[in-house]
DNA sequence: GATATCAAAGACTCATGTTGTCCTTGATTA
DNA sequence: TAATCAAGGACAACATGAGTCTTTGATATC
């Protein structure tokens, strides 16, 4: 019952390219060697954020990575879920499931923990990096034509 | 990211020792039976709830199981922080944590979970399951002396 | 049009954790 | 002493996560 380190690496790579001015991408490669991880692993997230909606990519030359919605509509949740799946923690296989307590309290549980997760938005988390900029990640990105 | 089956396991054993009546108890031969599993196996899992000191063992011919806390005291929290384990959903390796706001935005949203969990207390879900006692599990307890 | 650069995807391996079994040990009661 | 219970170690089976390798396909640049 952990997060996967695939969720850690998907929030990083979203805050980072929150950081990215407007219209500028940045390829697999770097986004890599930022995290100390392998490139074609990564580009497995970043597909999977991006059949969710959250980048779009451009193959070629200047292709690469960049946010796809509005920068500051990104929430903890909208990562979590591309990345997890959004299925429920809790589940119960019986089918006598019929107004089952067990199941709902726990599930309700679960929903404040998501709620919570969708008011968190990602932006706040780039501002604040930026800010103190010292320690954090950094990279080059391709120019914004 | 889901919740173990051992978790399940242990809400319902918890939630049904809950409706034996005081100082009795129960082997985990019949606990087992009802719920369509291999006692041995839960038998781990009740020893970490015994070593949780949310149920108390004895052996012997007459022995088996009970809780032992108060029983309108016992929370979900309780049984899944002890089958689980209490470390948190999402932990990074690194180590410049310095005031990380990822981690710490993912560890606030977790608590509202725990904290929901924490309110919510089996006997209430023993005593509904009471009510409806028609498709429930049923077993035979010792009596207690 | 050839080439370099990018992402996408399938097949695969490896590590880890969950789930479960088997067998032994040890305590308690009758 | 024998029957009945839990505790625990060793192990196997399985599922999932984590990561690698290689091929394919799209795009821009020259
Ligand atoms: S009571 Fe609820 S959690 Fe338990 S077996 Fe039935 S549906 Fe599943
Ligand atoms: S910013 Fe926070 S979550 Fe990210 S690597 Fe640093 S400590 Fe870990």
């Amino acid at each position: 019952m952990k997060y996967s380190k695939a969720t850690n690496y998907a929030l990083h790579t979203m805050v980072y390219l929150l950081t990215l001015p407007r219209n500028s991408t940045i390829g697999v490669q770097s986004l890599a060697e930022m995290q100390n991880l392998s490139p074609t692993y990564l580009s497995k997230i970043l597909t999977k954020l991006a059949k969710g909606g959250l980048i779009e990519s451009t193959p070629g030359v200047k292709g690469g990575y960049k946010v796809s919605k509005p920068k500051d509509e990104i929430s903890f949740l909208d990562v979590i879920k591309t990345v997890e799946g959004d299925s429920n923690l809790f589940h119960c296989s019986m089918d006598h499931n019929e107004g089952c307590m067990i199941e709902r309290v726990m599930t309700e549980a679960e929903q404040n923990m998501k709620d919570d997760l969708d008011n968190k938005f990602l932006i706040d988390i780039a501002h604040d990096m930026e800010e103190k900029n010292s320690n954090t990640i950094k990279g080059k990105a391709n120019e914004g034509n």
